[in-house]
DNA sequence: TCACCGTTTCCCGCTGAACGGAACACCCCC
DNA sequence: GGGGGTGTTCCGTTCAGCGGGAAACGGTGA
């Protein structure tokens, strides 16, 4: 059914990390009509599916896409899928390995597997800290799109937590640009003196993470050169992880 | 458009409770020639917003599905929605306002809003619980369906917190059954032994919830009349925290 | 093992829902 | 005022999607 398959991937045109978008755009990402994408988006809109604020305004995904969200999100116990995943990631770095999830402009830690030596890092799950400080919350903050990044930065004061923290935006934008070059981030001693860590988002196919996987141990053993190995190795259990969740 | 109506109404049928539906179910929900529907899955199954298992299965939410989901949920802050209705209900009860998330098989605090008195109960916010004990995460037990609920039960030991804590099966299954009734949950004594609480779950249009709502505070302020009185108003809260997430 | 029942799948003639090009309307900016 | 780009509307055309009904399938109980 053709009407379907244009339902799907107009639907789909949502989850590229831009919130809005309007007739034309979609129209051309599509290679569709722009009459066939504007009379799927008033039907999609009447049926709640998606949603405009005023005439004429961009269209985003509305209330309907948000109930079946909550449903959708219901049935994929998302930290389940994520523990194999994270005790492989453990077994072949070495070191302890958290998924952390988004919730607002923080991020909270929402399972663990934690390292076999005895000098380790544990986490206290269920802790939240800020999107600024440390791997973890840059991994998910390089995937923020301009705008989002922007409008983050106004509304959280950057307090360090150590005294390595980024806490100037200058220095922080420098940082996160190097990181999505090559898709994740690390820290030594940013959010506590004698621990380091490297992070990599985890998305669906929106570019905006809504958690992130993270390697971490004392400063130590995660010196520069183990970084290095370990990022990669976060990156790919990041990208199996988005595998198992879209089902494939 | 009458089959992007039509996808809509299959898809929100996914958000009545029952993660997995037939093709002659959702046709006499939907009073459409079983034809229709089963024309309909067939396509959306292809386009991965919808699945099955194997042939002749049953159909549930795609990967697509948890996608836009993932996408969509994005961008509803469903904490920034909550705080001002967290804050009405506070001043009207009195007493401290708690909003908890479902996160695999238990529940975590996300906000809180204290109370102004100076006796009042505080939470960690972050702070993991299960699911058996207390009132917020009986709240959102409750709207189990009847076979998530009986997996929930075999899958968790029911370790009491205090002597007060309901551990066995029977009777949490009667105290649920009687909290579905009146649409709220309350418990005195159950996880900490000073403190008493009435919760109400927050859904989307499913049944199950994602979320609730705690009125909570001393047990000795918070006794059955004030719990009687607290209930409902959290349940008003709750429905008007979905309404806002609805975009209504 | 077989019959029954309920569900899923498939078929096919029909028609109006959906199609897309093009023109129009609107808005922003120089 | 005009250019550029986007959103909206129109309308003749056509085949995608329609639904009734039959066939196929699977589970269950005697």
């Amino acid at each position: 059914m053709q009407s379907v398959d244009r339902v799907t991937a107009v639907l789909m045109c949502f989850t590229d990390g831009e919130p809005e978008l309007g007739v034309t755009d979609i129209a051309q990402r599509l290679e569709l009509p722009k009459s066939a994408v504007h009379r799927l988006l008033e039907a999609l809109t009447r049926s709640g599916m998606t949603a405009r604020e005023h005439e004429r305004g961009k269209y985003r995904l509305g209330p309907r896409a948000t109930e079946l969200s909550l449903a959708a999100l219901g049935t994929v116990d998302v930290r389940s899928l994520a523990l194999p995943v994270m005790e492989e990631l453990r077994d072949t770095t070495g070191e302890t390995v958290t998924l952390s999830f988004v919730i607002g402009n923080q991020r909270i830690y929402v399972a663990q597997v934690e390292s076999r030596q005895d000098v380790r890092m544990t986490v206290e799950v269920g802790r939240r800290a800020p999107l600024y400080a440390g791997a973890s919350g840059r991994a998910i903050l390089m995937t923020f799109a301009d705008a989002e990044l922007d409008h983050y930065l106004s509304a959280v004061a950057l307090t360090p937590l150590t005294d390595r923290t980024l806490h100037d935006r200058a220095s922080l934008e420098e940082v996160l640009t190097a990181d999505r070059l090559r898709g994740y981030t690390d820290s030594s001693g940013e959010r506590d003196p004698y621990a380091a860590a490297v992070a990599a988002p985890i998305v669906g196919r929106s570019t905006r993470a809504f958690a992130c996987f993270s390697v971490c141990g004392p400063r130590d053993r995660l010196d520069d050169a183990a970084r290095d190995r370990c990022g990669p190795l976060a990156v790919a259990a990041a990208n199996r992880l988005t595998e198992l969740l879209r089902g494939s």
